[in-house]
RNA sequence: CGGGGCGUAGCGCAGUCCGGUAGCGCGUCUGGUUUGGGACCAGAAGGUCCCGGGUUCAAAUCCCGGCGCCCCGACCA
């Protein structure tokens, strides 16, 4: 019995399983360039549909598209102070120009040519903060101008010392939104308002629950005046920050001077915004859904929704069992379902199956000649569980199982994660929790930096957010976790990627 | 950047300790029989054994030096 390459059980390896769903669903591959990756078609898809998705939103609340230039001037970077700082490790120079042909043959053909050297050396962008204030300074005058709502997708590259595919690749795939406004105000409420576009496609299109809120100083992104983020768990209870806003303050006006001219005649910077999230969000989706099959993916997000996988001996039964894949086809698609009809006649269907359940495909119909004659398919979804479908109301019935298994998603992340979170917990239970299964633990915190540290150090837990009033627990905490002295503020602890 | 593991056919591996002409499974190709949960038979193709140097009559195997990748930790979306 031939049996193709198994997937390591999450419960054995988490990264060797997640590793092997990669590999094995064909999302991505590793690159010959250490840290980086090819996204293969079907992991490309997934962020194309997460793309349409989300800019759909920005385009909706008055965004618009733009690109900037990959090459920076290394002395933009400079520019902000904090900002240097935060990117300097890790930035990617382009020094040369050019290559010459030095006669010899193999690797050593083709040398650096010294001639080339660049007065000042181009940033690849780590993030295009300085460029775009540079631009903005250009195009802003007047209070009219304001607010300016871009957003670019792009590639940006950072050097990381560690590596995981999807969730941290020295170049991988983001949308950066920029935006300059007249007042602090409309600065942080255009923050928080896409901070709530995250929230909402995180959970209405990948069926990932998250917790929103402020980062602690220690983790705001550098360079802003407050950073705000969502949070979500993952199966092996480690949180991932899935996408981050920031309001910047006058942090870069001032330092790109973009200035605007008040209706009063008066001279002032302005306040901008900057907010993204990447194609890390893939490795969320695998990391909150997937079980030791494979990928499940989302059906709003799935590139295949349906497979239809029909079952024959003769040859009759073929053309029977592949006439009616064909009307279901055909049908599903009108409906708007994305499908696939599996006629390769070099598998039998079992093995279709295991392949299609590997790939993530949330919903598959299976067509025999029994079902024929019953006026059926077979429905099996991803989630688990069979049962009949009828043939006269399969356009109805297809997008109802998806919708369900959609909202089973989310329900089932959700309560993974309820399960997995600790409120009110006392020192030594929260030193218990993050030593033993780990998640997210509710705690009071004093404000201050050093238990920050220290618990950082002791458990590898750091403050994913301070939440948002939705998800603070019942009852304030009146004491800080470490110190015992008053609680500033709730806060949401964990390790993570 | 430290610790560990690994580098042999497209993929997964054995062979390395103890040197002697390159193996297995899966996949691929051809033909036939099959198809309701990973098909079977027969045949075939496919390899700079990571790279460089050394020892030896002889190196995937021993010695020296590189390189690369994965996993774990410190730093980061």
């Amino acid at each position: 019995m031939a049996q193709a390459q198994r997937i390591t059980p999450r419960a054995q390896d988490f990264s060797e399983w997640y590793n092997d769903v990669i590999m094995q669903a064909e999302l991505a591959d590793y690159s010959p360039v250490r840290g980086c990756m090819v996204i293969r078609p079907l992991g490309y898809r997934i962020w194309e549909l997460m793309q349409r998705a989300l800019d759909d939103m920005f385009a909706a609340t008055g965004h618009r598209n733009a690109y900037f230039p990959v090459f920076i001037p290394m002395s933009f970077l400079a520019k902000e102070a904090e900002h240097v700082e935060g990117f300097a490790k890790e930035v990617a120079l382009v020094t040369h120009t050019r290559l010459k042909a030095t006669g010899k043959t193999g690797a050593g053909a083709v040398a650096v040519d010294p001639s080339s050297a660049l007065d000042e050396p181009l940033v690849v962008r780590p993030t295009s903060e300085t460029i775009i204030y540079a631009m903005f300074a250009k195009w802003i005058q007047s209070y009219r101008d304001l607010p300016l709502l871009l957003n670019q997708w792009c590639n940006v590259v950072r050097w990381e010392l560690r590596t995981r595919l999807f969730l941290r690749t020295t170049e991988f795939l983001w949308q950066e939104g920029h935006t300059a406004h007249a007042t602090e105000g409309e600065a942080e409420a255009e923050a928080r308002l896409i901070l709530g576009i995250y929230r909402n496609f995180a959970e209405e299109w990948m069926a990932m629950p998250v917790l929103t809120g402020v980062k602690t100083d220690s983790e705001k992104f550098a360079g802003a005046l407050r950073t705000y983020a969502m949070e979500a768990l993952m199966q092996d209870n480690k949180g991932l920050q899935a996408g981050t806003t920031h309001n910047l303050g006058q942090n870069f006006a001032k330092a790109f001077e973009v200035k605007y001219q008040t209706a009063a005649g008066a001279l002032e910077h302005v306040w901008n915004t900057s907010w993204g999230v990447s194609t890390r969000l893939v490795g969320g989706l695998i990391m909150t859904h997937s079980d030791d099959n494979g990928l499940i993916a989302p059906p709003k997000l799935a590139p295949v929704q349906a497979v239809i996988v029909p079952i024959w001996k003769t040859d009759q039964e073929r053309s029977q069992v592949s006439g009616v894949g064909d009307q279901v086809k055909a049908a599903l698609s009108k409906a708007g379902i994305r499908v696939e009809l599996d006629l390769r006649d070099n598998l039998k269907p079992g093995a279709k199956y295991f392949e299609w359940e590997a790939k993530g495909v949330p919903l598959r119909l299976e067509i025999g000649p029994r079902d024929v004659a019953a006026g059926q398919v077979v429905a099996a979804r991803r989630t688990g569980g069979k049962s009949p479908m009828r043939l006269e109301g399969i356009v109805a019935a297809a997008p109802a199982a998806l919708q369900e298994i959609q909202a089973g998603l989310f329900a089932t992340a959700k309560q993974r994660r309820e399960e997995h979170s600790l409120r009110g917990a006392t020192k030594q239970q929260f030193l218990e929790f993050m030593k033993g299964s780990g998640g997210f633990a509710y705690a009071g915190f004093c404000g201050g930096g050093e238990c920050e540290a220290a618990i950082k150090a002791a458990t590898g837990a750091t403050i994913r957010v301070l939440p948002d009033p939705e998800f603070r627990s019942p009852e304030a905490p009146k004491t800080c976790l470490w110190c015992d002295e008053p609680s500033v503020a709730e806060a949401v602890w964990a390790q993570a990627y």
